[in-house]
DNA sequence: CTGAAAGCGCTAACAA
DNA sequence: TTGTTAGCGCTTTCAG
């Protein structure tokens, strides 16, 4: 429990010596420094944050919020974000608000109270008013300190932003099936009030329609962009017995869990069904068949967002990301099959 | 920008009562209480968490520090953790080492600057003396403020500990392949001097010799728990021409590596060998086969730290928790093929 | 180049 | 029940 005064009486100096060799930000003897130095290597000194924190504008701290810091799509996030952070010596704290809109203004009002730099709210946002105009707010609020709200994925208020183009990916995805001869194609979607799970499914639609094929509303089942979800959505579309020949998951979660639900209902991928993704998340290569699916920068979203709240100047910029389609062994050719 | 000063005003009391109904441990007046609620909320106000830390004695935080972010293994703990802090309102500040020992000391350092109450260190530990001395002597420190430092793991140094029985996990599963009619087993090992590692090894070697088969040192090639690190090393292994039927991989990570590896060179499992990893993380199931793995219960661990880590009561408690095989589709008796 | 002193926003005695 | 006041540990003018 050593403070700045023990150091000082240790090194025989004033605490603000102390305080201007550590902070290196002005002229101090070097023989005083070494002095100073030795005294706090001796007691194992670590300045008190919070005392700082109280003077100093920037605390160097970030806090990032996510859906869920298991879900490999999240973690991919948060992996860029620690990235920047790590080269800017920058402290991150991570926030779940396991797809809860509440918590996450909740979280949003803590990290205001721990004086961060920014917040990075990374996922879809709820497409609530009641959530937008109290995430308005805060975006508001953050900005009055000098701090600043990220946004990754849709720019759903008045905010700096990382953006995808969802529905376009979507829609480069549904006709990769289609142009495999595939016309009966359901999408397993993701949450309600989700602007990703609409975009997505705005995309998929558009593409059919390109194609001449009238969307069929019984072949989109509702997910929740889990794994579990994915299954049980998959298992409710075999079970309904809706002719398809392709599936387009919502996510790669979902799609993870449709390949299981598949394989344990005995059909075989891509013979008896193709299956297409979304997010290209590692493990999508890895997968048996390694997963056909819309790649996502993951990584770069994180860094992007990360550098976005770590640079000073303000004034809503947006950062737009690209999505491709990754083309693996999870689709067949339908064309094949009538020739 | 709105201070405590700025509500006191606004609600015509002072500041003490402010504080007083913020934080609810002093009788108030209902009516005075109302008014003062009310000026909160006008003014969006949120309690700087830096001036309170400098008089209250815990902070609500505790620190927690993996290896990697987006490793399905510590992501599982991860979320283990944000659980129980959670539940108790308590703030979780996350750290990647990125498997570097140094930024592991540095990070704790940086933690007990943010006076947390707990730091937790999640996964292996390099097994070597100057680090072991430093983590030692942070955890002296952080006790000396009351704080505390939580291992998960093996308790290499003094201090609360979640453990795992590794070798006694890799000792079964080896078993498992034993008793399946495997002779030749390889290994794929993790990052050298985890102790980690050691035991995972020492489990595979102390099954071979229970079955009085004399462990071939060619078989254990070297790795590092990650999936591109079990490619390449079953792929060394393809092209050393060693003979084999199955591989027991150091982690999850790895069999997902060396699986893709046996998939690229054209090689099926379990039929052309058989595979096992260690960890269960969730997509295990989900790969096809179906791994057969080590259940480590990641979730729990994770748990069980962060309980250690909000509970006051000090002492070098040790939570010591079991693993257990889980047996999937990834190993072929070799009994019936040679039947 | 170094020291003395003010004060960041809040809580916790101590008074009233 | 409420207000006044003394710091928490640090940085930063302002003197020297």
């Amino acid at each position: 429990v050593s403070t700045i005064r023990d150091v000082a009486r240790e090194a025989g100096v004033s605490n603000a010596t102390v305080s201007r060799v550590l902070n290196g930000n002005y002229p101090v003897a070097p023989e005083t420094r070494e002095r100073v130095l030795a005294a706090v290597k001796a007691l194992g000194y670590v300045a008190n944050a919070h005392a700082r924190a109280l003077i100093v504008r920037s605390t160097g701290t970030i806090g990032v919020i996510v859906h869920d810091i298991a879900d490999p799509y999240f973690a991919e996030i948060l992996r860029g974000v620690q990235q920047v952070c790590d080269e800017h010596k920058r402290l991150l704290v991570t926030c779940n608000s396991m797809r809860e809109p509440g918590r996450e203004i909740s979280y949003i009002e803590m990290l205001r109270s721990q004086k961060v730099d920014a917040v990075v709210l990374a996922g879809g946002y709820v497409e609530d008013d009641e959530f937008l105009l109290a995430l308005d707010e805060e975006a508001r609020r953050l900005r009055s300190v000098g701090a600043r709200l990220v946004l990754c994925g849709d720019r759903v208020v008045r905010a700096d932003a990382v953006t995808l183009d969802n529905a376009n990916g979507a829609n480069l995805i549904t006709l990769e099936l289609l142009r495999a001869g595939h016309t009966r194609i359901a999408h397993i979607s993701g949450p309600t009030h989700f602007s990703t799970t609409r975009h997505r499914q705005a995309g998929y639609t558009a593409a059919l329609e390109s194609y001449g094929v009238t969307p069929d509303p019984s072949l989109v089942i509702p997910g929740d962009f889990t794994r579990d979800g994915g299954y049980a959505a998959c298992v409710k579309l075999l079970e309904s017995g809706l002719d398809c020949t392709a599936i387009f998951a919502g996510n790669d979660q979902t799609a993870i869990g449709a390949l299981s639900a598949l394989r344990d209902a005995g059909a075989s991928v891509p013979a008896d069904m193709s299956l297409v993704g979304f997010g290209d998340i590692p493990i999508s290569r890895d997968l048996s068949p390694a997963l056909t699916t819309v790649r996502i920068p993951l990584g770069e979203i994180g860094r992007a967002a990360a550098k976005l709240a770590l640079s000073p100047e303000d004034g809503e910029r947006v950062v737009r990301l690209a999505t491709e389609v990754v083309i693996r062994d999870s689709v067949a050719s339908r064309r094949k099959v009538l020739a």
